[in-house]
DNA sequence: ATAAACCTGTGAGCCGCTCACAGGTCAACA
DNA sequence: TGTTGACCTGTGAGCGGCTCACAGGTTTAT
């Protein structure tokens, strides 16, 4: 399989293959011409890393993921442990994005009863830097 | 001013204060010794940058609104018209965190009752590529 | 004068792709 | 056999929004 063939097969785009392939994530055959050749083991793999990225890994965990599996026996503790780490994130982003969608809710609220203004010399949106929810 | 008493007035590194003058968002004097120095207005303006940053607007949106406010009257049919799109990402993006952080709860959930295994010919780890919600 | 602490700008690196581009391959047709 | 043209290839660079490494300049204390 070359790289299309395979990024069609998984539904992805021939960039994302062809990334993967660059940080060594997959590690195809080249033949003569330099094209790259996937076989079905490395279909597997590209599907584990999808179904990896769908759960919140970073590539370097899946990475880390990779070599632990391929060393020792069970990749599982370092798969619990990782996800542990990243669920946090997530969780952490989560309210941050939870934040920001209120403060900018609040902004297009306030801003509705104020008119345009043009720039002063210690203001260049009154609207942006007026913003109640900013001041600390 | 110097770049180290700007960054520290208003809280943020040297770095991020650099940074924004790299891309031109901050245009400091340069002395002989090519120290760029930071006057008052540079003061107002990256305060009005990290207010625009606070409310989401990604900083090309910023060099927008301030261009638009030195070319024209009022910034704020620009700012009104960017926040309405960055507003609609973050909600998206709210949204998406959500699903992903469901679905990183319910694999740690599901994991708990499963064991540890070795990967096998067609499975690299069995929690990630057997874990019920990415099936299709 | 000199040593140490601190500060400076520049260039590169980070993540996870995505895009631009020059050139290679291959089937259809003349 | 030649040739057009569609499609495919790998490589290198670019994106946002910083952050880090580093070599060298400046300032302060002795």
């Amino acid at each position: 399989m070359r790289v299309k063939q395979i990024a069609d097969a998984l539904d992805i785009s021939v960039d994302t293959v062809r990334y993967y392939t660059r940080i060594g994530l997959l590690v195809p055959n080249k033949s003569h011409n330099g094209y790259k050749y996937y076989r079905p083991a490395d279909v597997t793999r590209l599907r584990f890393i999808l179904s990896a990225r769908a759960l919140g890994f970073s590539v370097n965990d899946i990475k880390e993921i990779l070599v632990t599996s391929s060393q020792t026996n069970a990749p599982c503790p370092t798969v619990r442990r990782l996800i542990e780490k990243r669920l946090k994130e997530t969780v952490q982003r989560y309210q941050d994005m939870h934040e920001l969608r209120e403060r900018m809710r609040l902004a297009t609220s306030e801003w509705q009863n104020k008119p345009d203004q043009p720039p002063t010399a210690d203001t260049i949106c009154h609207l942006i830097e007026g913003f109640t929810a900013l001041k600390s």
